[in-house]
DNA sequence: TCTATTTGACCGCT
DNA sequence: AGCGGTCAAATAGA
């Protein structure tokens, strides 16, 4: 026992030097992502401001769905860093830790032989739950089963990354419906995105020939006036998803046309993409 | 014809 | 044996 100690405490020593240096790259990480989405928030508002009359509302919720995407990243690095961090805490002093965290992570041993009992009792996950199913989160996800589960009215659909082959990406996610009345969805998410939301983007078809279903949506730098720095841009394809006029006349709250994750993030910002740009002023 | 979804079968574990 | 998770052939739809 007294072995198995000493032997644990120099492993984390050793670790030490490893660690700092990839806090320090996380916190870059880090950084940049809430810089890009910080651009993304100001392109947002740019569009809002200056295109409220027209029909951009793909565009808004696109640089939503961006401003989403790195929140939860910088989020995800945030986690695993304080995770790790608390794993040291833990095993250096033996003081009770707060365990709260902004999302639900299991940290559950694995069992080192025998299958997991189940997705959730082995994996880093998490659940989210909301009156609506969240199927556009910024992802893109594809599904590959869905089951009766015991003990439940209603079937669990298994979703996977799109890009699980292409890049590799191992995230999943599940989506039940946990109750009738009110109807409310559990969502449930397993691993990280290994894959680059703009690298999916690339992959849609670029088509300049038909501007009336394509859109232009521009990632400027700060200093964009300036030229100083090549603009990334990404064409969409918007085909069938524009948001139909008269349902942007009924609805009042971003949440109740985007996914809540999305609208999370929007109404975070103080953003309602369904308001003119005089309701702002 | 191609791509995404559905669904029954299968696998590995308890 | 029964369960949850995954695979892959069949099917649907664009």
């Amino acid at each position: 026992m007294k072995r198995h100690i000493t032997s644990y405490l120099l492993v984390n020593n050793l670790d030490l030097d490893k660690r700092q240096r990839t806090m320090k790259s996380s916190q870059q990480k880090v950084m940049e992502n809430l810089l890009h989405g910080h651009e993304c928030a100001n392109q947002l508002r740019l569009i809002m401001d200056h295109h409220a009359e027209s029909d951009l509302s793909m565009e808004r919720e696109d640089l939503a769905k961006s401003v989403l995407h790195c929140f939860t990243d910088s989020l995800s690095i945030l986690i695993d860093t304080n995770d790790h961090n608390q794993d040291v805490d833990q095993s250096n002093n033996s003081s009770p830790q707060d365990s709260s965290h902004v999302l639900e992570s299991s940290r559950k041993p694995l069992h080192k032989r025998g299958r997991k009992t189940s997705m959730v009792e082995s994996s880093d996950y998490r659940r989210h739950e909301s009156p609506n199913p969240i199927y556009h989160d910024g992802f893109l996800w594809r599904k590959y089963g869905q089951k009766q589960i015991k003990e439940s009215d209603h079937q669990r659909s298994y979703y996977k990354c799109a890009y699980t082959v292409d890049q590799k990406c191992e995230a999943k996610k599940q989506v039940q419906m946990i109750q009738n009345n009110p109807p409310l969805y559990s969502t449930t998410y397993f691993g990280r995105h290994t894959c680059q939301l703009h690298q999916a983007f690339e992959t849609f078809p670029i088509d300049t020939s038909d501007s009336q279903d394509s859109h232009m949506i521009r990632f400027d730098h700060p200093d964009s006036s300036t030229h100083q720095h090549q603009n990334q841009i990404i064409q969409l394809k918007v085909e069938q998803m524009t948001m139909p006029s008269e349902k942007a006349e009924e609805w009042s709250s971003p949440s109740e046309y985007m996914s809540s994750e999305v609208a999370c993030a929007v109404e975070a910002f103080g953003f309602n993409p369904a308001r003119t740009s005089s309701d702002l002023s």
